[in-house]
DNA sequence: GCGGTTCCGTGATATATGTCACACGGGCGA
DNA sequence: TCGCCCGTGTGACATATATCACGGAACCGC
C-alpha cells in the first residue's frame, strides 16, 4: 500500500530540493477525486493550489447560456495558473476544473505558494514554467477556435484528449465532445462518422477508437 | 521638456518603492515608439520586458495562413505576460506586438524580473497582478471567439478599442479590423453600415465614430 | 485636373455550421 | 420480456459567414 507521503516523494524528487517536498508533505492536503468531479465551480472561491501527481483534468470555461470551452488539461506534475492568481483580489473563479479520471492531487494553500517562491529556487522555477505552460496552452485554444475548421478542430481535440489520457479508446458521447467544444451534438456525429469512413478511427456507443 | 526619470518617477510613484524605483531608473532603458512600429515579431527572441508608461499596444497572434488574432491590449503601467514567461526555455516568441499609437515604455532585462521578485514586494505583487490580468484578457477574448456572432464581437472589439485608446473616434480601416478579427473586409464592412443604420456610430474612410 | 491607389458599399453566390424532426437500436430496470 | 431512455445516424432546412466580382468615392502625387 502507497501512502500519500511515497506518492509525494515519489512524484516530485527531482524536480523539487528535500526541504521543499518535506514542506509540502507537511502542509499539502492529499486528495483522491473520481472521474466525473468538480474540484472548482465558477463561482466558487478558491483558496488552494492543485498540484496533479497522477490523473488528469480538464479546466472549462462556462458562458451565461450554458455553453462551454474547453480551455486546457492538467496532468503529470502540472498546475493550474489560473488558481495562482485568481485569488489576489477575492474575486470568485470563472473556470470549471472536473477530474477525467481518478486522480490524486495535493492542495497548497496560496499564502505558501508565494512564501516558497523567495524561500525555494526549484519552487519558484515550477511557478513560473506553470505560467508559462498555461500561456501556450490557451494561445494554443485561441488557435484552434479562431483559424480552424470545425473538422480539424475535432481532430486536435481527439489528440490531445488521447494524449492527456494516454490511451486510444476514449470513452466519451458525441454530446460531451460538443459541450466542450461549443457546437451541437449533431455536427460532432457527423464529422465523426466522416473520421470514420476514412480510417482514422471507430465508432461505438459511448467509446470512439482511434486508429 | 520631460526626462526618462521624471516620467518613471510619476509613473511608478504610489505602486512601487523608492528603491525599487530607483533601481528600474538605473537598470531600464527608456523607449519610445511611434504608432505602428513593431515592438515584437514571431520569430524573435524576447530578451527584455517591457512595462508600458504611456500609450497603448496591442498583442497578436498569427497563424501559418497570414490571419491574425488580438490577444489582448496593453496599456499604461500594464506588462506583457508572456514575454516574462516566454523566455525560459530560449523559444522564440510566437507573438506579434504592434503600437497603437505613440507609447513610452521602460525595458526590463529578464534577469532582473526575476532577482527583483524576492528583494520587492511590491515588484513581486505587480508581476503576478500582470499574470492575473492576461490571463483575464485571455479568457475574455476566448469568450469573444467561442461563443459570441460576429456582430457582437464587434462591438466588444469596438468597445475595447475605444478604451484603450480613450478616446471615441477610432482611426482605422474596415481591412484592418477584419485581419484583428480573422475574418474578411466585407463582412465587417456589412456589419458596421448595420451599426451605423442603427445609430450605434457614424463612418467616413478611415474613420468610425462611436456616438 | 488627371491617373492611380486605397478604401468602402453591395449584390450574388458558395460553404460551413446550427437547428429541427425523426428513426433506429441497445441496454436496463420493472 | 416489455417498454423506455439514451446515444446515435441522417435528411431537410435555416442561418451565418466567406468569397467573388464589381463600381464608386475619397485621397494623393504630379
Amino acid at each position: 500500500m502507497i501512502n500519500d507521503s511515497q506518492v509525494v516523494n515519489a512524484a516530485f524528487r527531482g524536480s523539487f530540493e528535500p526541504a521543499l517536498i518535506e514542506e509540502i508533505n507537511r502542509i499539502g492536503i492529499y486528495q483522491e477525486v473520481e472521474e466525473g468531479e468538480y474540484l472548482i465551480r465558477p463561482g466558487s472561491y478558491i483558496r488552494s493550489v492543485p498540484i496533479i501527481l497522477s490523473g488528469s483534468i480538464k479546466i472549462m470555461r462556462p458562458d451565461a447560456a450554458g455553453n462551454e470551452a474547453l480551455l486546457y488539461y492538467l496532468s503529470g506534475l502540472d498546475s493550474c495558473a489560473i488558481s495562482m492568481t485568481g485569488t489576489p483580489d477575492n474575486k470568485p473563479s470563472e473556470i470549471t476544473a472536473i477530474a477525467e479520471e481518478k486522480t490524486r492531487l495535493i492542495f497548497i494553500p496560496v499564502e505558501k505558494v508565494d512564501e516558497w517562491i523567495c524561500r525555494f529556487p526549484t519552487w519558484k522555477q515550477f511557478v513560473f514554467r506553470t505560467y508559462q505552460r498555461r500561456f501556450d496552452d490557451m494561445i494554443a485554444t485561441i488557435d484552434s477556435i479562431a483559424f480552424q475548421k470545425l473538422d480539424e478542430r475535432l481532430l486536435t481535440y481527439l489528440k490531445k484528449k488521447t494524449q492527456s489520457c494516454q490511451c486510444t479508446v476514449l470513452q466519451i458521447t458525441h454530446e460531451e465532445i460538443a459541450r466542450e467544444m461549443a457546437t451541437s451534438r449533431e455536427v460532432i456525429s457527423r464529422l465523426l462518422k466522416q473520421l470514420e469512413r476514412v480510417g482514422y478511427l471507430r465508432l461505438s456507443r459511448n467509446k470512439i477508437e482511434i486508429l
